[in-house]
DNA sequence: GTACTATTGGAACGAACGTTCGATAAGGAT
DNA sequence: ATCCTTATCGAACGTTCGTTCCAATAGTAC
């Protein structure tokens, strides 16, 4: 609820450029790898002249995390809000999501790679609210699967297991995806499902059971 | 094929005991993150006294990667080799492939953290030989999934997708996986191989289909 | 013009980094 | 006793780090 962020004078188009620039070099380099001086280098804006945009570097990272995670939710929360009637079924949903997730991941790559990978970087209050927009976008997940699984009646299924098992596949591309030679998003996003609902014995040839 | 490292004087118990902290130390903080002051103050050795073990950090991460990551691959054809007969099909190879990742995973959460966490930091030759190594073990169960493909006639499954999947499953487990709370590394084995092969809508009440 | 605010950057701060140097022991072989 | 090798550490080196200071600019309002 409460707000960290005091960012200087709302919708700077500098801030933004500063941004993109920073997750270029978090993804390149590491949080802790990169150095601000790498920064500068990059946005060609001087050392000193950075710290007019942001505090610490620790609070480059959080608007970056905060700013790709609430984009990431608001999206699948409206493209679940789309899907009505009949195709309101949890497993249409679920769908939904994972495309969301896979077209977005792929689409900014940068940033989900710095999402990715730097979960357990920030500390104290920078931690606590990316934190909890975490939870909320995994529990928007989790309960979806489980309506699922009352709806089949899925006894044996460990819905918190799949839940991660599903991210760990998702998250995951950032370390092998080859946008030359690997399927693109809507592709990807189709396969992971197939696997994620019927696992890799249910790619036989029929459309559907 | 070339021999990187040189190790002072075979099977050193104090090395041994500098790469079991040095491991716990890239752990908590990061590879970038953590100094080696860090490390002496956790080894108890002395900063200049450390460099008598190894040549630069740089090259202690590689020794705890290599270390780490050829145990688990002996240990995968160790296990492979056992299976016969009627038992050496395909999807009984692959579940031991899993079976095996996952509690070593969770045998050696630490350095396997290490390994998932800092699998591009490393360079030059460093970074060769430990690709070569994780090459061998992508491509040993690809092989196990091909087989299986062509044994059950899976046409539509992309087998490269669908290795990529499993390990990001199994290897972002060290995000999420609570010993207090969740199940045991062969439950969740036994979790994810169903997940893997029959999917989420898999779970139902049957034993088998 | 002057005054004010928003922006910028060169130079420097103290701290921490990975690594090296030189001295010092301890132990066995001659 | 001497010499060599193995093992160890305190102190320091040069560099880079995140961050701050302060003077300078640019733009706008009066």
């Amino acid at each position: 609820m409460t707000e960290i962020t005091q960012v200087k004078h709302s919708a700077g188009a500098k801030l933004d450029h500063i941004l993109a620039c920073a997750t270029q070099v978090f993804c390149e380099k590491g949080y802790e790898g990169a150095s601000i001086r790498d920064l500068s280098r990059l946005s060609d804006v001087s050392l000193s002249g950075l710290y007019y945009y942001f505090e610490s570097k620790e609070e480059l990272l959080f608007l970056i995390q905060k700013h790709c995670f609430t984009t990431l939710i608001e999206r699948a929360q409206e493209r679940l809000s789309q899907i009505t009637g009949d195709e309101s079924k949890p497993e249409a949903r679920l769908r939904a999501f994972i495309h969301n997730h896979v077209g977005y991941f792929l689409q900014n790559s940068e940033a989900m790679k710095v999402l990715s990978h730097e979960s357990d970087t920030l500390t104290e209050q920078y931690a606590d609210e990316v934190a909890e927009i975490k939870r909320a976008y995994y529990h928007l997940c989790r309960g979806i699967l489980d309506e699922l699984k009352q709806e089949r009646n899925l006894k044996r299924l460990d819905t918190r297991v799949a839940v991660m098992g599903l991210f760990g596949m998702m998250n995951w591309i950032y370390t092998w995806h080859n946008a030359d030679l690997d399927p693109d998003a809507e592709q990807l996003a189709e396969h992971m499902s197939e696997m994620f609902f019927s696992g890799v014995l249910g790619a036989g040839g029929r459309k559907k059971e």
